[in-house]
DNA sequence: TGAAATGTTGGGGCG
DNA sequence: ACGCCCCAACATTTC
C-alpha cells in the first residue's frame, strides 16, 4: 500500500504498537491521526483528570513524533466523518488501528469498516492492548472463563509475544501531504471540565520511566509492600496502560528480565513470593475483565449474576454524597476517598475498602460508586472498573461472596497501622495516637475538638442489615 | 484479595 | 494431688 492513516486511540505511543508497526511495515507512507471525538466532551463518564491525562498523552506523542520527522494530524469531530474524509484528503487506501474492546467501542468500530469499505478504504483492527484476547483463552468446552485462576492458568501457559519495534524516524525523502490539523484544547476549563485534582504525568516518557522505577526495585517486594497505601509500592502504570502510553508487551519483557535476574541470586527463602509473578497476575486480572466485558456485556447495565439485580438497596443520597466526599466517619475510607479527589488516583487496597463500605456498610447499588470512579478516575476503565466494582459488592463473575466484608478498622490496621496515609490526608486527625487514628470516636473529647466528621454508619450494625439484604434474594 | 461466632485446648490459679 | 474454673490462643464454622 502506498498511504495508511495509523488512527491513535488507547495507544498513545511510538513504541511497542501493533497497528502502527504493520502500517509502517505495509505501507510506503504511514500519516499519523489522532481524532478528538465529539463524545470525549460529553460522554456520561467524562471526568476532568481522565481527559486532562489524554490531552498530556496527545501532546507528549505528537512531541514524540515530531522527533522522528512526522507531524501527527489531529482532527475534533466524529471518527466516523473524519476518517473517511481524511483518507480521500491524504490519498490513503487504508487506516488502520488497534482493537478495542468495549461493546460500544466494538459497536462504532464495524460500523466504520462498513462505512469505509463502502467509500473504498480499508480498515483494519490489530491485537495490541492485551497479550490474549478475548477469543483466544476459552475453556476446554469453548467458553470463555468465568473464574481467574484457571484463566491465568491458561493464560501463563502460553508463550508470550515480544514486544513490536519503536517507530523509524523518517528520511527526508517521502512526503508527506501537508494535511490541516486543529489543535486540542489547550485545558479541560475550555471544555467545561475544571481540572480540580493534581494528577500524574501523561504521555510515553513518563511511562518508560514509572516502569523502569518500578524494575529497579519495587517489583522485588511487590507481593508484600502493594498492600501498604502509604508505601511507595506499586507501579502506577495504571493510567498508561489505559491511554496505551506503554504496551503491554513491554511491560512482560521488564518483568521477565527482573525474574531471571533474580533467578541467578541465592534462591528465595521456601513460601516466600516472587513480587514479579503477584505483578504478572494484575496484568492478567486486566485481560481478564476485558474479556468477561466481551463475552458478558450486560455486566455494564447491571449484576453479572442476575440474581444481584434485585438487592434492594438504600438510595441515601447524604451517605452517597458523605462517601463521595470522604466524611464518612471512618479514617480509611477518608483518606482514600479524599487522595481519589485530590489526585485522580487510588491505590488497589483501599478501592477495595472503599468499594466495600459503599456497598457492604452504605448498602448503595455499586453502579453509583462505579460511576463516580469513572468520574474522578485517571485510570478508569470501563472494564476493570466494572469488574472490580462486581467483585467488591459480590455480584460479578468470581467475586468476593457477599458476606466477605471488610471490617474498616481491622483493614485500617492491617495496611496502614501506623496512620501514616491517613495523617496524610485526613489533617483533622493528627493528635490522635497510632494505635486510635483508626477509631477516633473511641476518644469523644479528641474527636469533638478536631474537625473530622462522627461515624455516619455503624459498621456492626451495618453488617448484619447487609448480609439479610443479599440474603433475600438468594 | 475476611470477619465474627463458635469450638477446642491447655496452662495456671485456686480451693 | 485433684477437680474446677477462667481465659488466652488457636482452630473451625458460619455468615
Amino acid at each position: 500500500m502506498k498511504t495508511v492513516i495509523h488512527w491513535f486511540r488507547r495507544d498513545l505511543r511510538v513504541s511497542d504498537n501493533v497497528a502502527l508497526s504493520e502500517a509502517s511495515r505495509r505501507a510506503e507512507r504511514v500519516i499519523p491521526v489522532f481524532i478528538f471525538e465529539d463524545a470525549f466532551r460529553t460522554g456520561p463518564d467524562v471526568g476532568a483528570a481522565r481527559l486532562a491525562f489524554l490531552l498530556q498523552s496527545v501532546e507528549a506523542l505528537r512531541k514524540n513524533l515530531a522527533e522522528l520527522g512526522r507531524a501527527l494530524i489531529i482532527r475534533c469531530g466524529k471518527s466516523e466523518e473524519v476518517l473517511p474524509r481524511l483518507c480521500a484528503e491524504a490519498g490513503a487506501q487504508a487506516v488502520f488501528a488497534n482493537k478495542r474492546y468495549e461493546p460500544y467501542a466494538q459497536r462504532r468500530d464495524e460500523q466504520l469498516v462498513g462505512l469505509l469499505n463502502a467509500a473504498g478504504f480499508g480498515f483494519e483492527l490489530f491485537k495490541d492492548a492485551v497479550v490474549w484476547e478475548e477469543s483466544e483463552i476459552l475453556t476446554q468446552a469453548g467458553k470463555p472463563y468465568t473464574v481467574f485462576t484457571p484463566y491465568s492458568r491458561a493464560w501463563k501457559a502460553r508463550p508470550l509475544p515480544p514486544p513490536k519495534e519503536k517507530l523509524k524516524a523518517v528520511s527526508q525523502t517521502s512526503p508527506v501531504p501537508s494535511l490541516p490539523s486543529d489543535t486540542l484544547p489547550a485545558t479541560t476549563e475550555e471544555m467545561g471540565y475544571p481540572l480540580t485534582q493534581t494528577i500524574p504525568p501523561g504521555g510515553e516518557r513518563a511511562a518508560q520511566e514509572l516502569l523502569r522505577r518500578f524494575m529497579a526495585g519495587p517489583v522485588d517486594a511487590y507481593a508484600e509492600s502493594r498492600n501498604f497505601p502509604a508505601v511507595d509500592g506499586t507501579s502506577r502504570l495504571s493510567p498508561h496502560l489505559r491511554a496505551g502510553t506503554i504496551g503491554v508487551r513491554t511491560i512482560l519483557a521488564e518483568l521477565n528480565l527482573a525474574r531471571d535476574k533474580k533467578a541467578v541470586r541465592p534462591p528465595p527463602s521456601a513460601g516466600s513470593v516472587n513480587g514479579a509473578d503477584i505483578f504478572l497476575n494484575e496484568l492478567i486480572w486486566r485481560e481478564f475483565y476485558l474479556q468477561v466485558l466481551h463475552h458478558f456485556p450486560h455486566v455494564t447495565r447491571g449484576a453479572f449474576r442476575p440474581e444481584y439485580d434485585r438487592v434492594a438497596w438504600s438510595e441515601n443520597q447524604e451517605h452517597f454524597q458523605a462517601w463521595c466526599e470522604g466524611r464518612t466517619g471512618y479514617p480509611i475510607v477518608d483518606a482514600a476517598m479524599r487522595c481519589l479527589n485530590a489526585t485522580g488516583m487510588m491505590h488497589n487496597r483501599l478501592r477495595m475498602i472503599v468499594a466495600m463500605f459503599l456497598t457492604k456498610d452504605l448498602l448503595l447499588h455499586w453502579q453509583w460508586g462505579e460511576r463516580y470512579f469513572m468520574r474522578q478516575l485517571v485510570d478508569g476503565d470501563m472494564a476493570a472498573n466494572n469488574g472490580g466494582w462486581q467483585w467488591s459488592a459480590g455480584t460479578g463473575t468470581d467475586a468476593a461472596p457477599y458476606f466477605r466484608i471488610f471490617n474498616p478498622v481491622t483493614q485500617g490496621e492491617k495496611f496502614d497501622a501506623e496512620g501514616k496515609f491517613v495523617r496524610q490526608w485526613i489533617p483533622e486527625l493528627a493528635a490522635f495516637p497510632d494505635d486510635m487514628i483508626h477509631q477516633p470516636w473511641e476518644n469523644p473529647l479528641l474527636l469533638s475538638r478536631s474537625h473530622y466528621p462522627q461515624r455516619i454508619v455503624l459498621h456492626e450494625e451495618q453488617r448484619p442489615k447487609c448480609l439479610a439484604l443479599f440474603k433475600a434474594v438468594k
